[in-house]
DNA sequence: GATCACTATGAAAGCGTTTACATCACGGAG
DNA sequence: CTCCGTGATGTAAACGCTTTCATAGTGATC
């Protein structure tokens, strides 16, 4: 019986000469049958290579073992940290990922999200409380478990990093070693209110001494280092010229630090420079790059431990929240304000 | 009719008084039905909030609209970039990514890959051609299309860069430059392909030239900077001392690049440095890395218009090959060898 | 006016599972 | 010896969609 087809449960039931239905349970409830039939089934099973299919067990139990997962980009250092343990998490309990990314574009978020929803996902783990309205509607009818990522609202599980205080940290190190005169580089602050978030927590530090924080002296760039570098020019040629600058991602900060070494800028002694992320190559640059730490891996294991829980029952409470520590980092390329 | 399931087909059906294949028809072969009875199925569909479940769709049509991705890591700079273009390209088309990592463990990818052929996946891709039996198994029992990233072998669709040139390149310039001898800090090369193909690559180079690539010159690490620093301590004891070191990867090149400068160590003038990869910091260091471009964007790209056309039938030849080149990109981190 | 090709629609059979519910055999309780 | 609970298995109805095939209606053709 040669068929070129996939074997299915029926052609198992055929074989091993019980009902499809015994079959079913032997391959979910093994407990169910008993161990003579159960073994004769399975050797058949074996023998006809077969696999169950997940799309028709999707369909049949509503249950998809299936998280759906979007973020900004892939390819941020950040971003990719998270998604690498939480991968991890999800495959040791049989859940795949299907991730959609959205490079901070509302209208693809939405549809990322809506054809997860429709794929049928188990699960969503999204990356911000901040979206478009269609977004929040998708999101509302999905009638799935949702956590957030990073920035959360009450009404759904999240993981939280409080990026409100990363940038107060950053700043607040910097005002106290005498800096007066601090620009930012931040990324787009549209649809993003992890970057909105570092920002104001910078200004909040300033603030607090007293200080301004001039929209001038802010420079939105992309995440990348080459717009790290052309942020950092931008505030260079500004009088009087700022004694620190803080990328509110690292990524920015390496550029700018690059930018001002490039130009025969002593950093840190004409100029202090923080970063806020602690990606892998800051330790190691020279100056070493002073930054606060953000636990990126640590978000996706935590999320991916609320979600299970949500999942398998165990948690039917309200929202969840779980918020990760941030720490300043001091290295060396921060130091007193110069005179 | 406060029903708090999601509405299906039927219930369209129902309101809009047509049959259930009508609406079917209307939602995915609107030109089969009169622009009139379409208008008053969307009408309702539109009021009723409809989303087509894939689930159902999949399983009556064979087609999940889902492509399955395994890379060994998700939070590599090179994978990542891959990533994104690919899921760029996927989702432009209507395709989601079941994205898996296994992180060089054999028996996580069968795994992986296992699972996502029961998902029923429409196609599949892969980094390298390599694997466990049991994985090559799991492929030939999928019957999907499948594109292989990096190195490929004959009987698939394939996407290659040419690993053995970018080791060749990197160590043709050295040597060129006068260096005869050469430290070589590499990734583990069991189970990675790619790895062990630029190392080839170097010692071809090497070996035209008369000379040889000891065992002993080789260091073995994790793809990481922190690994890149130990690599480079280690080739640092030997005597004589190498004048040049190839780390098989930017992250590991840069490494060494950190614990040479870190130790006093002047590059190039003392020691050059050289990378494969081309990943973005490695242009803005200093030294600027020389290094090999890879493409990794453009493989993300390429995979995903190779694999697109399999699914729509565009192409029903034989497996393609796309060879995308690697190009020596020289910057400051190599110089004549000293004396 | 009968025939034909064609279009728009409907009825119904899957797709491969899960899962009530029914059945049956068996053994212990009364 | 009958009754009933129990555990193993089978039957069949979903799950929500696609798709084949049949049907009815519409003009055009001879």
């Amino acid at each position: 019986m040669p068929r070129h087809q996939k074997p299915t449960l029926n052609d198992v039931a055929r074989e091993s000469g019980s009902s499809i239905a015994t079959v079913s349970r032997a391959m979910s409830q093994p407990e169910l049958v008993q161990p003579q039939t159960l073994e004769r089934i399975r050797e058949v099973a074996a023998r006809l290579g077969y696999v169950p299919n997940r799309r028709a067990r999707a369909l049949a139990s509503g249950q998809s073992e299936t998280i759906g997962v979007v973020v900004p980009t892939l390819n941020s250092p950040i971003f990719s940290s998270t998604l690498q343990e939480m991968q991890r998490s999800f495959a040791a309990n049989g859940f795949q990922l299907l991730i959609a990314s959205h490079e901070y574009d509302a209208a693809s978020e939405t549809a990322a999200l809506a054809q997860l929803v429709s794929h049928g996902v188990d699960g969503l783990i999204v990356v911000g409380a901040k979206r478009a309205p269609s977004a929040l509607a998708v999101l509302k009818a999905a009638r799935v478990p949702i956590v957030q990522l990073w920035e959360g609202s009450a009404d759904h599980d999240r993981v939280t990093v409080d990026n409100h205080q990363a940038g107060y940290l950053a700043a607040r190190h910097l005002v106290d070693i005498g800096h007066r005169n601090i620009g930012v580089i931040c990324g787009h602050l549209l649809n993003n209110d992890r970057q909105s978030a570092r920002v104001e927590g910078i200004r909040a530090a300033l603030e607090k001494d007293g200080l301004t924080l001039a929209r001038t002296k802010i420079s939105e760039q992309p995440l990348t280092i080459s717009a790290g570098r052309a942020g950092c020019m931008t505030l260079l040629q500004m009088l009087p010229r700022p004694t620190a600058i803080i990328g509110t991602a690292d990524l920015l900060a390496i550029g700018a630090l690059f930018e001002a070494q490039g130009r025969g800028i002593a950093v840190p002694d004409a100029l202090s420079i923080a970063g806020i992320d602690n990606v892998d190559v800051a330790a190691h640059l020279s100056p070493s790059l002073t930054t606060v730490d953000i636990p990126a891996a640590n978000i996706g294991t935590e999320a991916a431990a609320l979600l299970l829980q949500r999942l398998r029952g165990e948690n039917t409470g309200p929202a969840a929240r779980i918020a990760l520590p941030v720490t300043m980092v001091v290295r060396h390329s921060t130091a007193r304000a110069p005179g």
